[in-house]
DNA sequence: CTGAAAGCGCTAACAT
DNA sequence: ATGTTAGCGCTTTCAG
């Protein structure tokens, strides 16, 4: 007799045992369970009765096999923890919900060489369409993207070379257009503070483009100051004290998340600062979360849910294009930077 | 022909294609990408050669419908958006990393319906271990979680009747043990301030757990005042508001959940209350995202990430047990409670 | 409307 | 160290 695990608990219960039961074939089983082909009330009823008693489960796995088909989009994240990820999958289940599809997530780490590793145990999955979050990866990793022969969709980012399809926000841009609503505010001291992980590839781009825009103008970055782990009020807080004792003229103060941001905020008001007088400040995102905060936060909404949603219906739609969808983050003034 | 899946992008590439191109049978090549079983360095070589160049990307569903083995954990947790549960996440992680198994997540939307049928999609996956949060589930769940025939651990809360395995914390007694500590501090005119949501069942039953303690003391909650939509620093803030509008004489406000009590914190703060002196705060979960508020709120620690662990271990070691696993919340008292 | 046959791509078990 | 055979549980296809 074949092998069975030694892990199983009991005997799988098989379309066969709920054939028998209901004194039908396997195949008319089947097709009641999919809701495919006609079958007569009667044995459909019969056959219903017959799953519900022995406590049936189908058996996907199989089902899969046959039929060529798994209704999955396997989605890549770099982390869960970070409040960001979680509105696009909510975005993307938004869309799903209404199909057949079903969203499985998988963690890269804001590592590549894991994420490759991850996206090749996604597609040995056979899933229905690929969601993966940046556009930058390995070799391994795009040659596997380019040949999946499924919708693959890059979200967040469009700000670089997608391998395939590509639904965000344009980073590099949204650090030049964050630099001229700060200079159009009559800052002039500017400084960046923000995550060392080298992984952080959009934000390290907002910087970029914030620095190609003081640039613009003739400036550079007064200072800038870099935080290892989680972001938090206490990174911010912690960051925004050194830099500014380090360079105490700086006008400005410039954050890779609303999370730190907001600890540099209560920082500043705990020390007397004239926010957004003497100091303005700005982060990245829009998490409503900090709706309630002493000021609202000056920052831009990076569109996470609808990105989610339009890289869902890319994939809905079974589209195998390498379409670019370019949405435009939104520039939130708050109360944290001064008046045009 | 075989009806091809129309929606394929291009034939699947098969075990037999790369044997073919390296010169020997399928089962070496499942041999050598499995590392199972021995084979020459130099076959190994050519085989691993022919699948790189090819570019082949193993086939799981079939390779899991063969050997009956699926080295995945199905995680079911009510939403992502809750910072809560990717903590729990972060904590089962950390232990299948080490392992074959991968962590596949659902979310139930706090919807006992919903959840009903992401246990059964799961189910049909036929995943090597279930992990679901919470002890509330349906008859139909309840009995497809009891005949499972795989290691099922019930995550989060051990207040109730579990159908498996269980680990978290008693949140009965976690409300129990809050009025102790408000009671010893010596607040008396005590206010609750938590969600609307009948999916709750943990906030539930820490008010619960609350309101005995208070009772034993021969007291009763003063006002309660509840939300709907989502936690946050404005729903904190307008919560506190209404509760102490209501009723101003409240001495201490406990809230579900740490986010809220620190719109609280930053209200009453504003206000110019005198917190712990004359209004006490606390909050649950013990987030440390919110470390660098202004003050430390008195919250309990839930602890998630261990719950997570120890809950990945019982899978891990493919565990068929009941046992249930009951962890102490820590109470930290942190500056928002006075000193005993 | 129902059934029988074939086979999805892989691996267990048994050769050799 | 490698090959052969059978079959996992389901669905496709074709026959009635």
């Amino acid at each position: 007799m074949r092998g069975r695990n030694p892990f199983d608990g009991k005997p799988q219960m098989t379309l066969r045992d709920v054939a028998e039961a209901a004194g039908v074939s396997e195949m008319t089983v089947s097709r009641v369970l999919r809701q495919r082909g006609d079958v007569s009330d009667k044995t459909r009823q019969r056959v219903f009765d017959a799953a519900r008693t022995l406590g049936y489960v189908p058996n996907k796995i199989a089902g899969a096999l046959a039929s060529n088909r798994v209704n999955l989009v396997g989605v890549i994240i770099p982390s869960l923890s970070n409040m960001v990820f979680p509105d696009v999958l909510s975005g993307i289940g938004d869309v799903l919900d209404a199909t057949p599809l079903q969203p499985v997530v998988g963690t890269s780490k804001y590592d590549i060489a894991h994420e490759e590793h991850v996206i090749y145990e996604m597609l040995s999955w056979r899933p229905s369409g690929l969601i993966v979050a940046g556009l930058e990866h390995n070799d391994a990793a795009r040659a596997m993207l380019a040949n999946a022969g499924i919708p693959v969709v890059e979200v967040m980012d469009v700000d670089g070379d997608p391998v395939a399809a590509a639904v965000g926000i344009h980073h590099r841009k949204a650090g030049r257009r964050m630099a001229e609503e700060i200079l159009a505010r009559g800052y002039r001291r500017i400084g960046y503070l923000g995550s060392r992980a080298q992984g952080d590839f959009r934000a390290q781009k907002r910087l970029a483009g914030l620095e190609e825009g003081l640039a613009a103008a003739g400036l550079t970055l007064a200072d800038r100051c870099y935080y290892d782990g989680r972001s938090g009020f206490a990174t911010g807080r912690a960051m925004t004290n050194e830099i500014l004792t380090r360079t105490p003229d700086l006008d400005f103060l410039y954050y890779n998340s609303d999370v730190n941001a907001a600890g540099g905020l209560l920082y500043g008001l705990e020390r007397g600062l004239d926010i957004p007088g003497t100091v303005g400040i700005a982060g990245f995102n829009g998490f409503d979360l900090l709706d309630g905060m002493p000021m609202r936060i000056a920052t831009m909404d990076s569109r996470r849910t609808d990105i989610g949603r339009r890289a869902a219906e890319l994939i809905a739609a079974n589209a195998l294009t390498d379409e670019v969808v370019e949405l435009e983050p939104v520039f939130l003034p708050g109360q944290t930077v001064r008046a045009i």
